[in-house]
This record gives structure tokens, sequence and C-alpha cells, in this order.
RNA sequence: GCGGUGGUAGCUCAGCCGGAUAGAGCAACGGAUUUCUAAUCCGUCGGUCGUGGGUUCGAGUCCCGCCCACCGCGCCA
């Protein structure tokens, strides 16, 4: 029998067949409920006999001896299994069954194939980043950016096919505002110098100059229907917002290594939305009320009374309308299996009410329903727990956050390594401060706020990017001054088991790789994936420290090279699916 | 008022459908190394898990009440 990638599922699945051939009544109920464990109780662990053995008034651990007793010959094999406490079922892998892993597991093809199950033949679109034209991104952008793409690289390592939608706010009343400030105070040559700058200058000069109730806001308003009725000099100038824009946004995207599939903004769906109000009022979902058109939902608690505002009472199509124009395209042609979107908490209740109104909507109207996620995170905020500023009260540019990030890194760089050409140096630096910021957000739970410090984001020990990126440098290094590729067979073709105590528990670790994976796809959050990773560093951090790699002996030598070869596979395939880049040396 | 999210060590945070003695990092203190890169490793210190009840063999985790913080709740996105 080939060994599995996740080895919980197996024992998973050895259980419920060890149950079954044990003749346990109700045996298809029983949930082994298996999980990796603490590392003192073992690799593996199964609490589920003691809810079963509780349900039917039995003995758990007399039940989980008779299971035990059915295990199969592969799986006794493979581990020592004890009985512990209440009933518990450990599993401790025997180091052979260790290395037999890691030979199977040698390549990330043979990696992305043990993962592939989980969404094989599924095509998700993540919609994330969609920042608004004709501004700047700040750090309030940062979160939506980097744990999109990281939820992105993870569907498409568990077999999705993926699509990056950028949903860009380019469509609105605030265009009305920035034609009108345009028009009156653009300066030619700060736009030629940088667009987005003079843009977002023109958009405050608009805004400010059109208080509610003006004469001034009358005319952004005339601005805005001149545009949306295709006067061609609006148009032009709008086209202009969007292409600078995505220009600007570009560069950032490009330092964190993001390239979108698609850039279907708002405006895309501007002529799409007579067809959702059309739809929703024929099959009585939506209704008028004060003019508008809203959707209630009688079964739910707060949005029986708590409308959906679909069309506004002027007849205009608002964010509701578009999103539900949004849903359906991407259900209708982009034949989206699942839907992952990826803001900030703030808009919980509007994607609740708007995935609600989808599915009855494509139910009503007989369409695929897809699987519908908002992938909500806490807001960035300062120390005093309120809206992030600088000193000068605006926002602090991610342009900024970047550079800083690259400068800080620069410095320790050059401190660690001062013979190093600048050149080398400055790539480093990029990798290793633009990976710190990306890190720094990941490895959080993304439903707490996030508290932004510069020392905190840009910090360089501890649970980091560098620690990360460091471990990957220090075992580049060893196969450089052993002079063989970590792929070089005859590694593992004289490789022996496992034997000190730390080759074992970083062995251990290493196996646990296909779990944090699970975890961090099926709860779409990545933090899962960066706390295994961290742990794995430091698994290998206090390997190498204890054992050196490249002694006499050569099956010792090449047991320990496999271990650093492997650990070097999985610690770059991670950081990969996270959105870091690594580096060979630093 | 209704609802959402959160409250765990001095600080920043983990804690995976309830499971074994609650864990990291930072900070503080002590130790290891003239190295396969010390951006490292080992150790010490540090917590009535907001609070009061309840369910359970077992609760940081589930249920109810209360307190605190942030946020949302009819035409912004």
């Amino acid at each position: 029998m080939p060994m599995a990638f996740n080895l919980a599922s197996d024992f998973d699945r050895a259980l419920k067949a060890a149950a079954a051939a044990a003749g346990l009544e109700d045996a298809s109920d029983f949930v082994p409920e298996v999980r990796t464990a603490d590392a003192r109780h073992g690799d593996f662990q199964a609490n589920g006999v003691l809810g079963y053995a509780k349900a039917r008034k039995l003995n758990p651990r007399a039940t989980s001896e008779k299971i035990v007793a059915q295990l199969s010959g592969e799986v006794r094999d493979r581990c020592e299994i004890t009985i512990a406490g209440p009933g518990f079922i450990n599993f401790t892998l025997k180091p052979a069954a260790l290395l037999e892993w890691l030979r199977t597991f040698s390549t990330r093809e043979a990696l992305a194939a043990g993962a592939a199950a989980a969404h094989a033949g599924q095509t998700w679109l993540v919609d994330y980043s969609s920042p608004n034209t004709a501004k700047q991104m700040h750090v309030g952008h940062l979160r939506s950016a980097v744990i999109g793409e990281a939820i992105c690289r993870t569907l498409a390592f568990t077999g999705a096919r993926v699509i990056r939608d950028n949903h860009l706010g380019d469509w609105g009343t605030q265009f009305g505002k920035l034609i009108h400030g345009y028009k009156r105070w653009a300066n030619p040559a700060a736009l030629a110098a940088d667009p987005i700058e003079e843009l977002e200058r023109l958009y405050k000069l608009g805004h400010n100059a059109t208080p509610d109730g003006s004469p001034e806001l009358d005319e952004a308003r005339r601005e805005l229907v001149k545009l949306q009725n295709g006067d061609p000099e609006n148009v032009r100038l709008w086209q202009k917002f969007t292409e600078e824009s995505r220009l600007a946004f570009q560069q950032i995207y490009d330092r964190l290594g993001i390239r979108f599939d698609h850039f279907l903004g708002e405006s895309f769906y501007n002529d799409k939305v007579d067809r959702v109000y059309r739809e929703l009022g024929e099959t009585g979902i939506a209704q008028e009320s004060e003019g508008a058109l809203v959707v209630f939902h009688p079964e739910h608690p707060r949005f029986k009374t708590q409308p959906f505002i679909v069309r506004k009472a002027d007849g205009a199509s608002n964010y509701a309308s578009t999103d539900l124009a949004t849903a359906l395209y991407r259900a209708e042609h982009l034949h989206a299996d699942g839907i992952v979107i990826v803001t900030d908490f703030r808009q919980a209740d509007h994607f609740e009410q708007l995935f609600l109104t989808v599915k009855k909507w494509f139910t009503a109207k007989a369409y695929r329903v897809p699987e519908l996620h908002h992938v909500s995170f806490g807001a960035v905020t300062g120390e005093d727990g309120k809206a992030l500023k600088t000193r000068s009260g605006d926002v602090i540019r991610l342009k900024a956050l970047l550079d800083e990030a690259e400068e800080r890194a620069f410095a320790i760089v050059t401190e660690k390594n001062p013979d190093l050409p600048e050149s080398d140096r400055r790539d480093i630096a990029r990798i290793v401060g633009i990976g710190a910021v990306q890190y720094a957000d990941l490895a959080q739970n993304r439903s707490s706020n996030y508290l932004f410090s510069w020392d905190k984001m840009l910090a360089l020990e501890g649970n980091t990017a560098p620690y990360l990126l460091y471990a990957v440098a220090r075992i580049h290094s060893i196969f450089r001054k052993a002079a063989v590729r970590p792929d070089d067979p005859a590694i593992e073709g004289i490789a022996i088991i496992p034997e000190t105590p730390t080759e074992i528990a970083l062995a251990r670790k290493l196996t646990k790789f296909p779990d944090a994976i699970r975890l961090a796809t099926e709860s779409l959050r990545p933090h899962y994936l960066c706390l295994f990773l961290f742990e794995l560093a430091g698994d290998y951090s206090s390997f190498n420290n204890a054992d050196k790699v490249l002694v006499e002996d050569p099956p010792i030598r090449a047991r320990r090279l496999l271990l650093c070869a492997r650990t070097l596979l999985i610690l770059d395939t991670g950081l990969q699916l996270l959105g870091l880049r690594t580096l060979t040396r630093m």
C-alpha cells in the first residue's frame, strides 16, 4: 500500500474500517476525529471513541482496544499505537515510516498531486484588492491584496483552476466630483510627473468644493450624468483615470507578486443591472419600498426588516445592484464553482444579504448556485485602536510602506554582509523587506483587527519572514558546501532512517505539512500555514544547531542531507503559497 | 435598540467541529559559538484565558446573563 499524503486522513479511514471489522454497533456513525497531536503524545490522536462510546454507554477504553485490535497490518507496521487516558488512540510514526514519507513526497509535483484532491476539477474566482481608481493605495489596501493572493495560491495548489479578479471601484458619484475638480484645477506638469498623486489631489479639491446641497454638487452630478450618457470628453477623462490608475496599481502588484486575470470593475456591470432588476422582480424576490427596489429575507432575524437596497429610489444602481450582476456574470460566463470575496469585516452584512439574495435568485431561475465565501478581515488600526494616520494626518501610502520595508532590510543586510556587492544586497533587501510585510499580515488570524506598527511590520526576528528565509538560505549554503543538488538521487539512495531527537522531530514536523494545507484551505485562513512553516523552521534550526550535516559517515550525511532537502522543499513550497519569494543566500 | 467581531503573559498574537500539564514571538535575565551563514540555538521569568452562572467524564473552546472595545444597521462603496 502506497504511503498516503495526508496521514491524518489515512488513519481516519483506517480507524473507520477497523471499527467496522470489529463489529461495532452503528460503525458507520463512528467518527474517529483524527488530528495532529501535541508532540508529547505522538503524531496523531483520535478522540472520536469517547463521544461514540458515551452515546452508547460503552466503556471508551475497551472500545478503543477493540478498534485498535482490528487495525490493518500496514498501520501497525508504520506506527506505535497506544491507548491513553479515557480512550484516546495515539499514533506515533516509526522512524522508518518517516523516511518512507520523505522518500515518497520528494518533489513539489508530488506534494501538489497529494494536495490536489481538495478542489480538483473546480473553478474558483477570487475577488480581491479592488481599490478605487484615481486614488493611491494605502495600508488599508494591503490586507485584501496579500490575503487574497495567498488564498489564490493555496486554492490552486489544492487543485482548483483559479481566476483572479480585481473588482475596481471605477464607477459612481466620486467620478462626478473628480471631473469637476479636474476641469478646474488640473496641473498638467503634476499630472505627467505623478498622475495618481495629482488625481487624488483633484478628487479632494472636487470633493471639498461640492458640499451637500451646494450648486457645485449639482454641477458634479451633471458631469456624472454626462459620463454615463457617453459624453466624449468625460468618457475620455474617465478612461485616462482608469489607465493611469491601473499602471500605478500594477507597480505595487509587481512588488507583491500579484497578477490579475481580470480587471472587471463596477463600470463593467453598469449595463448588466437591468436584468437583475427584472429577474428579482419577476421572481417576487424584490419589492418596492419607499420608492426603492429592495429585498427582505423574512426567515432572517435581522434582514426581515433591514432591507437590501437593490435599486435606489431615483432609479440609479448602487453597490448591491452591481454586486448582484457581478455574481451572475461570474457564475454564468466565468463558470465559477466557488466565489471568494476578500474585503474588510465592515461589509459583512452586505455580503450576507448579497449571498442570501443570490441563492434565492439563482434557485428561482434554475441557475447553478456557486459556493459563496466572504473572506473578511479586521481593520488596520494605530496604537490607539483608531484608523491609521501619519503624523501629518494622511493615511500611510502602501508604496511608502514597501519602500521603508526595503530600506530597513537593506540596512540589516549591509550590517550582516558588508562584503556582498550592493546590487546583491538590494535584491536580498527587496525579498526580505517585502516578505516581512506580507508575512506580518498573513501570520495573524485575519478576523482580528490588525495593529499597525512599523516595528512589528518590519521586525526581522522572531516569527517573521526573515526567520523563515534565513532557514532556507542556510540549507542552500549546506548544499553549496557539499557540492550536491538537493534533488540529487544519490542522497536518497543511501539515506538511512533518522535517529537523533532533532532529526526525528524535524521529520515528524515535515509529515504534518498536508494537514496545515488542509486547515488553511478549508478555512481560507493562511495563518495556519504560517504557523506551520514557523514551527518547521524552528525544528530545522534546532536540528541545524544540534546535528552537523556534512559529517564523514556517508549514510548519516545522506540522511541529514535528505532532511535538509525536504525541509527546503516544503519551506520553499509553503512560502511560495503565501506569495513570498525565497533566497539562496542572505 | 438590534446585530457582527474581538477581550488569553508587561506588549503583539496562536490555540483547528470540547480532549491530556494553556503555547509562541518581543521585552527582561542567564548560557552555547573562533560554524554547514549567530538574521541562530538552549534555558529562566511571566497567565484565576474580561466577568458571573450553566451543560459535560472533560470548557480558553459550547449555552445564557453582564462589562469593555471596534464596527454595521434605507438609498456611499
